[in-house]
DNA sequence: CTTTCTCTAAAGTGCACTGTGGCCAGTGC
């Protein structure tokens, strides 16, 4: 019995109930019940088992009851009762945008549509327009989100699958006939979504290798097994490789098997001017004239080689990262132990899961020196916004606090609506009571380019908004960002000084990597934020400080890489005097 | 279903947008 089997059991709870259209309170209460039981700071589990859940808040004395059984028996009857009234394919229809449960019951009682299959066919063959609630509209808008839906299956996020490649890494590690280990592929490049994992392990029993492989958790099925490559689906639908090498190949199969595919293709003309050939195994010489080949241990004699200097594998995209090291120009890339803070963060107040104290104290845990606070503003009621009361009381509350830390400082913000006409969400009298604060667009995402792109403008231009929030609104696989013409904004950032966030939730990681180095170059500063919700979501950054890497990004030009005496300075001068600031970070 | 300065009773995020159907309902943030 696990804390994610009641979890489960508790969203799919408000899912069914939702289609049943039950009291929405009610529903709420299974929600919010199941946040608590993710989130909950201690054994959960035992607790409930121990029928020691009276007193938490959020669980009152159903979901007491109900989570005492879940525990003991490891299934509720409740729940088998309520999934026995709809087939269990109907929960696909929840994934597409456009169609919540109601539409969906309509869907199920009206034309039997039980699975994303069905619902696709009846569309095709036009039977679903012309239901009370559907139009012709309506089908084609359904026909596009299971596209849309289709499109996105068998990629997944960064994110998710971090903790996969973590884990089979240490595995391989562990194997006493593994010399080295790495992952190559996309992963390694730090792309925003991969379609599989590839490993490489360096050893000189690659059979006995692959055969250990298959003993690994979370294995659906063995597409293929061979003596030194095997391939793998693992329960989500991810594919997995991995390669045995010899310890002598290993730098060369890194280096192919890392890509990009375009990187590689002018890494090989470049050897062949040498007289070389270049594979995933070895240099060898193809011409009579051939240059003597060097030797090779890492992957970093292979460039040194070719004439290069050492390309992060974030920087291989064939975007010009190879005249750069031809020239010995590449920019020293932004590490994650440059940070020194960091902004955009949430806490209870609004929709955040942990106090204020609890944010902090993770905060110096990682070794921060400050942490910026922005909870969301009063238009963002779906996120528990703060009016001018609340915000001011948490200033005061966060200036009261700083007196207790010693090393730390916590700093007073926002996240300030960008409401539709490009006004902000706070009045300028209360927003000059703050230490910074992030501007964003939370709803009217429907805008044309230009007007979105104007409405942001006109944020950017407040003297109080130190920087521009989540600059598309994307949720990778599952929403496309709204539409804003990205050069206008970064033009109208180095005008302004408003720094451009680089919003580190996996979901996001927006700005997009690919327009980072047009940024950098225009002289406008970057922030890696989190965007935390929980204490362990300040972890993000990592994904942050990749996402800034692919963009060429150095340490001088990301803002919270500043120490807390210089950062604060830096938010007492006025935007337009910045130059200074910003001219000062560079050289840092 | 949970919480609560109405504690055996009532209140619980509110607005914008879309499409449909006739001035509303569902969805998403």
């Amino acid at each position: 019995m696990t804390r994610e089997t009641m979890v489960t059991i508790l969203e799919e709870i408000a899912l069914l109930m939702e289609l049943k259209e039950e009291n929405p309170f009610k529903i709420k209460a299974y929600r919010s019940g199941a946040e608590t039981v993710r989130s909950f700071p201690d054994d959960i589990v035992q607790r409930a088992i121990d029928n020691d859940l009276t007193g938490i808040k959020g669980i009152g004395e159903a979901l007491r009851d109900k989570l005492h059984e879940i525990a003991v028996s490891g299934k509720l009857e409740f729940h088998e009762k309520l999934r026995a009234e709809f087939p269990a394919t109907l929960f696909e229809l929840f994934d597409l945008q456009g169609l919540g449960p109601k539409k969906i019951k309509v869907l199920h009682r009206d034309h039997g549509i039980n699975s994303l299959a069905d619902l696709q066919l009846a569309c095709e063959t036009g039977k679903i327009a012309g239901t009370p609630g559907f139009g012709d509209k309506s089908q084609l808008n359904i026909l596009s989100a299971i596209a849309q839906k289709a499109s996105h299956s068998g990629i997944f996020r960064l994110g998710s699958v971090a903790p996969i490649v973590r884990e089979f890494l240490d595995l391989l590690q562990q194997h006493p006939d593994t010399l080295r280990t790495a992952v190559c592929g996309s992963y390694r490049r730090g792309k925003e979504t991969v379609r599989d994992i590839d490993l490489l392990v360096a050893t000189s029993q690659p059979a006995v290798l692959t055969e250990y492989f298959t003993t690994f958790p979370g294995i659906k099925q063995i597409l293929a097994h061979g003596d030194t490559k095997i391939s793998v689906l693992l329960e989500d639908g991810l594919q997995c490789d991995l390669r045995a090498v010899t310890n002598a190949h290993f730098p060369f199969a890194l280096q192919y098997f890392s890509g990009s595919k375009e990187h590689n293709v002018a890494l090989r003309q470049l050897a062949l001017s040498k007289g070389w050939s270049l594979n995933e195994y070895d240099f060898s010489p193809v011409r009579d004239d051939a240059q003597l080949i060097p030797d090779v241990y890492e992957e970093k004699d292979i460039y040194h080689a070719l004439g290069l200097s050492y390309i992060a594998p974030e920087m291989r995209e064939n975007l010009g990262e190879i005249e750069v090291a031809q020239q010995g120009e590449l920019p020293k890339l932004i590490e994650i132990d440059n940070l020194r803070g960091t902004f955009h963060n949430h806490t209870t107040e609004s929709d955040g899961r942990n106090s204020l104290e609890e944010m902090a104290q993770a905060a110096i845990d990682l070794g921060l020196q400050y942490l910026g606070i922005a909870d969301h503003s009063r238009s963002s009621f779906q996120a528990n916004g703060l009016d001018e009361d609340r915000l001011l009381r948490q200033v005061a509350k966060i200036r009261k606090l700083n007196n207790s830390f010693e090393g730390f400082q916590l700093f007073a913000g926002s996240e300030v609506d960008i409401l539709k006409d490009g006004s902000l969400d706070f009045s300028d009298e209360i927003l000059c009571q703050l230490d910074y604060c992030v501007a964003s667009v939370h709803a009217s995402f429907t805008l044309s380019e230009e007007e979105m792109t104007k409405r942001v403008i006109r944020a950017m231009e407040n003297e109080h908004v130190t920087m521009l929030g989540h600059m598309t609104g994307r949720l990778l696989l599952q929403r496309e960002g709204y539409t804003i013409n990205h050069a206008k904004i970064i033009d109208c950032a180095a005008e302004t000084r408003t720094i451009i966030e680089l919003n580190c939730n996996p979901k996001r990681l927006d700005m997009d990597w690919r327009w980072w180095r047009r940024a950098r170059d225009k002289g406008v500063l970057c922030s890696i934020n989190p965007d935390a919700h929980f204490t362990h979501q300040l972890q993000f950054l990592h994904f942050g400080v990749i996402q800034a890497r692919k963009g060429w990004l150095r340490k001088g030009d990301v803002v919270n890489t500043l120490d807390y005496e210089e950062m604060s300075r830096l938010l007492k001068t006025p935007k337009a005097q910045r130059t200074v600031a910003a001219d000062y970070i560079r050289q840092a």
